[in-house]
DNA sequence: TTCGATGCAAAAGATTTGCATCAGT
DNA sequence: ACTGATGCAAATCTTTTGCATCGAA
């Protein structure tokens, strides 16, 4: 199955980076990464440490947050911001790039993605001689439902 | 000058949203726009704060923030997000559209705005029936000093 | 056997809130 | 006068860290 075959690319990726820095792969690596390539869904930490509870799976608090940031690191995931105060995740490998949409009354948070917001974004980076590793884009505003007609 | 002109309108704007939302107009709640309009600069809180202080005006950081919280719902400024974990702001009024790249290694940040995109998100928007009323992209890598050649 | 990793609890930061008092309208 | 605003300190919430112990290489 695809998916399968995405979380096994991932972690493979994981492992090379991890020796690359002589760090361990653990079963609490592996375990999160596995937890997060399960879904397409965005997540935050306290999201995956109550998946784990509720699964009698033993994982800190400490260890998601620290392989969240060398999963971010790797490149494997990425942190987003919806204007509330905690970070949101998503994973970045294995998912085409794409930007969101949030709806400030109802919270919805829209997908979306175009090439070619993509290809300006490579070309003011290069313009700059920026090497741009990553990119975010947001928009905020009023989902369909609760736009006032 | 253009500067205090900015201020005056941005003042007035305040104080119809005040109005409307039957709050009052304060002399913090001035030293606040005021403060923030008196430049071009991102700000945070703390910062703020700090300034306040050195001046020996009294504005507590609670009122900051809750000023804060009016003035981006006034659409006077808006919340950016940085990757550190606190937030940043900058004025979104008197001041023409921006996006920025942030440097991953010296934290550099540089704005700068591309019209093109400006008119595919307002078209992406419309697509989707979603009313923006904001839109905020990041570009995140590495700056020409901080790139490895 | 050697380091890096984990869990826990404490610490650190940023932001919010309850409450008594103050001040616009 | 009425009602919202302020300041302070305490509370919250998220994330980080020190340290003793554990486990991957």
């Amino acid at each position: 199955m695809a998916k399968e075959k995405t979380t096994d690319e991932a972690l493979e990726r994981f492992a090379l980076f991890l020796k690359r820095h002589s760090l361990k792969m653990t079963r609490e690596r592996r375990l999160i990464l596995r937890e997060i390539f399960s879904s397409d869904d965005h997540f935050e930490a306290e999201d995956l440490l109550l998946r784990f509870r509720a699964r009698k799976e033993k994982v800190s608090r400490a260890t998601i947050y620290r392989t969240f940031d060398l999963l971010n690191k790797a490149e494997l995931i990425k942190k987003s911001d919806f204007g509330e105060n905690h970070y949101h995740y998503e994973r970045s490998y294995g998912q085409e790039h794409h930007d969101h949409m949030i709806c400030r009354r109802c919270g919805n948070v829209i997908e979306f993605s175009n090439p070619d917001i993509e290809a300006l974004q490579e070309k003011i980076a290069k313009d700059y001689s920026f090497e741009m590793t990553s990119h975010t884009l947001q928009i905020f505003g009023y989902c369909v439902n609760c736009r006032q007609k």
